[in-house]
DNA sequence: GTTTACAAATGTGTATACACTTTTCGACGT
DNA sequence: ACGTCGAAAAGTGTATACACATTTGTAAAC
């Protein structure tokens, strides 16, 4: 659907920065990128824009293009919205949950499982992330699995800013908990379990922890 | 926020899709964007670009760029996804309702009423859409607003293609209900108000009138 | 030694140029 | 007359060029 060669650049850009191969607040310097990929700036500049649109990285008229560094509350408020949909998307994949269905989001956790043995921060975080795209794809609404794909993208930055290996474990254990629910078509109790590991990923980043800023101002506050 | 040329172009497009004064299905050609705008193909590509991400129009490689035409079945999944963001966001509303946020959608709903006696589409389908992004925003979720502007952008698209007149005036009424009941904190009753206004706003578009389609392969299925 | 002014360097913003693909249109052959 | 082939036209995809803004570094002034 999508491989012209801006789309290509976007999205190993958008790898780098979701694996924090490229430090929030970094720069992005056009040339820098056109060289190492082998194109010129246009192509750099429009999946620069890409991104910005998907809000991995701001764009500062006349100074470049910069990794972004969310917020705090901006996290909160991606976490919140998360919870409205999902919460809702749980209830709608109850209703037409099937063996089938059940089966593919088992093989996921079992994926999760491997990358979360094996101490891989960047492919457990995209995993846990696909596991409630994966849902989303399942109820058959694209447009939902679409929205969705972008929250968590934006968020996975922040989930890799924050979460711990243990906390990454603990998803990964209310994921199964949840496919059980699901298979059992219990719904209240699927998204009450649903609400409560969003709430749960939430609580688990540690958002006090001192993070290495690029906003100057916002480092030096107080002094 | 945004005020660089290249949104500014967006911009435009962005009102004249909306406002239907680009058929769904018109080419969008570079080159006589440019000359109408008054700069160069580099910028109408970075407009272009950006619309495309929002679904406004398709860029199909090396043929160009086309107004959107959202099928039938695409305009029901953005209709599922607001329902579920949109009950959630009204129970979120009810518990930080107060006075002054009354007043906002009051006063909102009463230049509604302006643009429906009017019979102004294209005022009346902006209107009615940013009814729902208002009361986003005056829960004070800056994400969750931005989410469901686009969504509704990009069934504005959608409602004037298939929306009368007389539904307009319809979802317009309702809004003024659903304020009632937000205002009374009447938490049930405002989300099932919100969700059935939704559905009716889904099952009022006719979906069964012949539209004009550039799409050879759709406008001759049958024949 | 610190600050200010200014110039070189770096980098972004936009326009233009060119290669290549798709479309259009006319001529030729059947 | 109809269909096919081919060349011209139009349009997209990418690279390059150039104007302008920002940053950096240096030198002079205090």
């Amino acid at each position: 659907m999508e491989l012209c060669p801006t789309d290509l650049i976007a999205q190993a850009l958008t790898k780098a920065i979701v694996e924090h191969r490229l430090q929030p607040g970094a720069k992005l310097a056009e040339q820098k990128l056109a060289d190492h990929f082998g194109v010129s700036r246009t192509l750099v500049r429009q999946a620069l824009l890409q991104l910005s649109q998907h809000q991995l990285v701001r764009l500062e008229p006349a100074r470049g293009a910069f990794v972004a560094a969310p917020s705090v509350v901006e996290a909160k408020q991606v976490f919140a919205v998360r919870r409205m949909i999902e919460s809702e998307m749980t209830r709608e994949f109850v209703r037409q949950v099937n063996p089938a269905k059940i089966k593919v989001l088992r093989a996921h956790v079992a994926q999760e499982k491997l990358a979360v043995e094996r101490g891989d921060a960047g492919g457990r975080t995209e995993l846990l992330g696909d596991f409630h795209v994966r849902m989303a794809e399942l109820t058959g609404n694209d447009v939902l699995a679409q929205v969705l794909g972008q929250l968590i993208s934006r968020c996975a930055l922040i989930t890799l800013m924050y979460q711990s290996a243990r906390a990454a474990e603990h998803s990964h254990h209310e994921h199964g908990q949840i496919i059980k629910a699901l298979a059992a078509k219990d719904e209240a109790l699927a998204v009450q379990l649903m609400h409560a590991h969003l709430l749960h990923v939430e609580e688990n980043l540690t958002f006090d922890r001192t993070v290495p800023s690029s906003d100057i101002a916002a480092a030096l506050a107080g002094f």
